[in-house]
DNA sequence: GCGCAACTGATACAGGCGTATCAACAACAG
DNA sequence: CTGTTGTTGATACGCCTGTATCAGTTGCGC
């Protein structure tokens, strides 16, 4: 079993050229020719490291979920020395919302899967789809630790308040990357609507970054 | 000028052709010949109406955005014989969820062009951009009409709310379509989220602080 | 040395794509 | 009738797609 090259460092290095043009040019423009190009590799390596086109799609978007992943973890830890639920909440959401080149890299490839996902659920169901359920029933933990510290109004349903806020932080990062509203635009309503969640005249301030 | 047959007429079974296509398989399969055979006509006939498959995808995406008027004005209408402003915001957010036939429909085409838009935003200028902002601001209206009847609390932004509720509906719609969610769920968690703003317990509710 | 396995370059295949071309046909104007 | 205009079928162009093939070359175990 010799091992003259690194077969996971080649594979990273295909899939991010493709995560990179899915980014800016859209997943059509992604073709096994221009991803091995952007790579700076020859097509058949593209085709040795990757049999199929489905296989680089899949092992492509299971790298963008890690590294969304990763950077929630950041930004979660980044929430505050004595992380409040309210804080942790804000920093999950606003971690997904495109206001930085990293989210708005994120999130403009998530947006160009999203279609293609849509179209053929096959290749959905070699991701991990449990993850955004996972992300969900998070946050509805973090409304019912809110509510028993008396911040949050005991009469709202958790698991329907973290599935509105989630869905609603989705929708505002579809708006910002159809030019409809700028990421602070965003985070401003964002902000807003945490605002009235949380009694507003609660202890953080509503566009806590980072 | 001689008009041997009606041009809109033809135009219209092409585009919606189209948009049928668009709908159960996605746009990436909507190739000219696709489009000819699914409405019944020769390649060279949709060439003649749509000199350019760009024309053709703009011609579509416009009436596909007309039918959602339609639908709205609809749902707005039946909002009740004297329409309050909570029964008008109400058909409105749940007129676009994806919950009957006629809205799946519309939403899962509106998704498959979605990014479509994204990557090419010339396309995203011939179409009127202007609809999504006149929805927001109509809504902002309606809350501000609810707020002078003292049904939504006073302290609350109503652009912002405004923004938030459309964003959370397409948020909520893009899970269901995604098959996170039945249309049903959607619609509850939207509903709790309207029960919250519009007061559950009646007017001028002070429960609010500041 | 030999042989085997990992790896790669060049090139070809069949097929789909959007678009263009050109001859033909239908109907009406004169 | 002729001529013009609107409409159509058949077909071809050049390009790009994902995938396959096959002859190489490299490096290591023996």
């Amino acid at each position: 079993m010799s091992t003259r090259v690194d077969h996971e460092q080649r594979r990273a290095r295909i899939a991010e050229a493709l995560l990179r043009i899915a980014d800016t040019q859209g997943l059509q423009a992604a073709s096994m020719r221009v991803v091995a190009a952007e790579a700076g590799v020859s097509l058949r390596q593209v085709q040795y490291y990757f049999h199929t086109k489905d296989e680089l799609l899949i092992d492509a978007l299971a790298r963008l979920s890690a590294q969304l992943q990763v950077r929630m973890q950041k930004w979660i830890a980044a929430a505050g020395s004595p992380p409040t639920p309210r804080s942790i909440v804000t920093a999950i959401l606003s971690c997904i919302l495109p206001t930085d080149d990293e989210s708005r890299r994120i999130t403009r490839t998530y947006a160009a899967y999203y279609t293609l996902v849509l179209s053929e659920p096959k290749l959905a169901e070699q991701h991990a789809t449990t993850y955004p359920d996972m992300l969900e029933s998070f946050l509805a933990k973090q409304v019912r630790a809110a509510q028993q510290a008396g911040e949050v109004a005991a009469a709202r349903d958790p698991e329907l308040t973290a599935a509105g806020l989630l869905a609603m932080t989705n929708g505002l990062g579809s708006s910002v990357l159809g030019g409809q509203r700028s990421g602070e635009a965003a985070l401003t309503v964002l902000g807003h609507h945490l605002d009235e969640l949380f009694g507003a005249g609660g202890p953080e301030s509503p566009s806590a970054a980072k």
